[in-house]
DNA sequence: CCGCCTTTTGCAACTAGTTGCAAAAGACGG
DNA sequence: CCGTCTTTTGCAACTAGTTGCAAAAGGCGG
């Protein structure tokens, strides 16, 4: 369970509102651990609770963002604590497979053009990536911090990298395929 | 929400009990969707209640398993019309990467041990996908079938080959990196 | 046949994540 | 200052997945 560390991440990079959270999570840190808005509200109370990140107070909450967290000792602590703990990967889960795995057996129909609507999202999130590398990281810095977070994008891009050229893969061989087994096979 | 189709998808290719789809499950359709055996027990329930699958009749229960379950023409529509429908992929949720991020702000204490351990599962399980491409799909065969299913084999060996350069080329920044930023930090 | 062991099946409670909706509070026109 | 709109925060209910445990049933030695 990370929902509560991606949290103290990112506010650790910089504190903020449960919707400046929100929106960091749909640009930044939700690339590998994507969250809606309420998990982070919900989140962000226990954390509270426990006292691992508290209120700001020193802006004045007279207009602007509400309430700006920040993270106090004890979450540090325990981020760094759940950071160098071993975890195992947790297992893939990938519906695509698994429909392509169905349809050995039910027949292809209606697959191709998903297939096809999925490598232009995966070409979409790789240009996405491939911009933010071009901005934030030209070739001469490499501070440790940098060399990690390059290291993170890294894997994105290879990541998707891997997806688009499956998808062309996929698509290549389907167009090889003859007709549609199983939809109108046996029983 | 993919698990009932999985299971029939899996009863499709062969009618079993429980605790057969179960072990089936860990070492083919669960590669790329897997469930414990009460998910498996209790979708089961659900399935049959829904008039989608059925207890074979033909075995008598007198040893052996107990209940084999097959697959009922509505299950095979069911099945056929979800694998036709459009659906999002379910965006990356990775620990390993979010604790990378995590240790550009908080210290990189510990982690590199288990990148080397992380490194090894993919490896073993790379080796795994081949040892099955090897048994399962020499060069001559190639209905329909065989390919589709090829395919999906292809995705898990090019992924887990992807993870284990991605990993080795973490190790790599790692060593040419300075001592543990963060850790001893400044706050 | 009885008690114990293993296999198979399954319930119940818990944790994680999603969806729908709505209250609190500032923004703004009248 | 009042009503209405938007932004921000949040509750509650629901769906999905996990963990712990235990009952049913056959296997087997005595």
């Amino acid at each position: 369970m990370s929902l509560p560390h991606a949290i103290l991440t990112a506010l650790l990079e910089k504190p903020s509102s449960g919707l400046e959270l929100t929106r960091r999570f749909d640009r930044s840190i939700g690339y590998f651990w994507s969250a809606t808005h309420q998990q982070i509200y919900r989140e962000l109370g226990k954390l509270e609770a426990e006292g691992l990140i508290r209120v700001l107070p020193s802006e004045q909450p007279a207009r602007g963002q509400k309430k700006a967290y920040e993270v106090l000792p004890a979450g540090r602590a325990e981020l760094a604590r759940w950071t160098a703990a071993s975890h195992d990967p947790r297992p893939l889960r990938d519906a695509m497979l698994l429909r392509l795995r169905a349809a050995a057996v039910v027949g292809t129909d209606g697959i191709e053009p998903d297939l096809r609507r999925h490598l232009e999202l995966h070409e979409r999130q790789l240009a996405e990536y491939r911009e933010i590398e071009r901005r934030d990281f030209p070739p001469g810095r490499d501070s440790t911090e940098d060399r990690l977070r390059h290291l993170v994008l890294r894997a994105g891009i290879d990541l998707e990298t891997f997806w688009t050229e499956w998808l062309r893969h996929a698509l290549a061989e389907f167009t090889e395929l003859p007709g549609q087994p199983g939809s109108a096979g046996p029983g």
